[in-house]
DNA sequence: AATAAATTGTGATAAATTTCACATTAAACA
DNA sequence: TGTTTAATGTGAAATTTATCACAATTTATT
């Protein structure tokens, strides 16, 4: 039914009801939340319309009533807790984001190989890997954030797996396999700058060639 | 023509050829691709064909040719420079990614208003905000990424735009407005994670549901 | 109370993207 | 050398996603 840039879009529409809510204001147009997620109102309407989202004709939205219900869509009624596997430059970053606390998001805990990195002290403690699976199963995590090289990613993937991980998001540049009862979505930084590469040179071409 | 996807899937088959390569493998199906993708063999092909690369009849694609034609059209026959705009979290982890070396992505220096985080010293210098568009002028650099706090992301656009930046990868959590001449890209962590959260939600309550 | 104006909600339409079906070609084999 | 087999390449069909056009409704105005 709805897909991935309709949950995507949620998500913008909500960070951006919850700075308008944070400024006290009370109403919203399609028109407004349009703007912030840089689509169109048409859009912005179909989409709730898809989760059965009402307004008031001719009132627009109430914000606090909106931010309620696509939080609930996204699953943000409670703290969704993460772990994340290879603490190495974007998984130590991840580690203390601080954004995610607005997302209802929580890292608990990274797991390593290295033991230099281990430190079962620090607020979000970095543990052994072959703790992982004690960990999840304990503590009933059910996102996992993979940040190794990519010649681990797909053994730290069955790691996961195993552990009863649900939904993983992948940093590694190679293309994991979606398996079944888990959702995986790979996204790769490399990957996502090439793709600038190519249309911002693309425009330039379309620039000069006019 | 071509669309966002198909590029993303151009990055994909690079990386799963040069893999091929240093394997000294010489030649590859459509099929493999297509795997290493997590896409089908006719998607490869259609893929291909808008760029008109095309392989032996019978006898798939030659890895070496292949590599060469995707580089090309990816803007890798060259070295392309990025700057960084806020050394927080995410910036710092990105100035010194591994990764980016092999996809002939360099960073080339950091920008950030906290003195306390300049430092020319370093093999990537992280400098002042107010020399970035003297920089950018005099290095000729295209191409910058945002890790600033959402509230700054904004004007970090509007600076880098006066400076010449032709391509930005954002990372604050708010949708930046493409802006004439320049191709942006939102990204943002949370809305991944929420992504994945909402859609493993969906497959649990699917598989409770039947 | 009647009319005008502004906004939502959605079926119908259009556009974009993917998949299908199959013609074409090259290699392998008999 | 002819036949079979296994791949590519691509127009057509199907599917997915976004846009359009406009009815429905609410609020504001006269």
């Amino acid at each position: 039914m709805a897909n991935k840039g309709c949950i995507i879009r949620l998500s913008r529409y909500r960070n951006a009801l919850l700075r308008l809510k944070a400024l006290n204001f009370v109403k919203v147009f399609s028109e407004n939340l349009a703007d912030s997620a840089r689509v169109t109102a048409v859009q912005v309407r179909k989409d709730f319309s898809l989760f059965g989202i009402s307004g008031n004709r001719r009132g627009g939205y109430l914000i606090e009533e909106l931010i309620a219900k696509i939080s609930a869509i996204l699953g943000k009624d409670e703290v969704q807790r993460f772990v994340i596997v290879g603490i190495g430059n974007i998984g130590q970053a991840l580690l203390h984001y601080p954004g995610f606390k607005k997302s209802e998001i929580e890292i608990v805990a990274g797991f390593d190989i290295d033991q230099n990195k281990h430190n079962r002290q620090a607020a979000v403690p970095i543990l052994p890997l072959e703790e992982l699976g004690n960990f999840v199963e304990k503590n009933k995590i059910r996102f996992g954030i993979i940040s190794v090289p990519d010649s681990a990613a797909q053994e730290t993937l069955q790691l996961m797996l195993q552990a009863g991980i649900k939904g993983i998001l992948n940093f590694a540049p190679i293309c994991l396999k979606e398996p079944q009862n888990c959702v995986v979505r790979n996204l790769s930084l490399e990957t996502e700058l090439e793709n600038i590469i190519y249309f911002t040179v693309l425009a330039e071409k379309e620039e000069t060639g006019k």
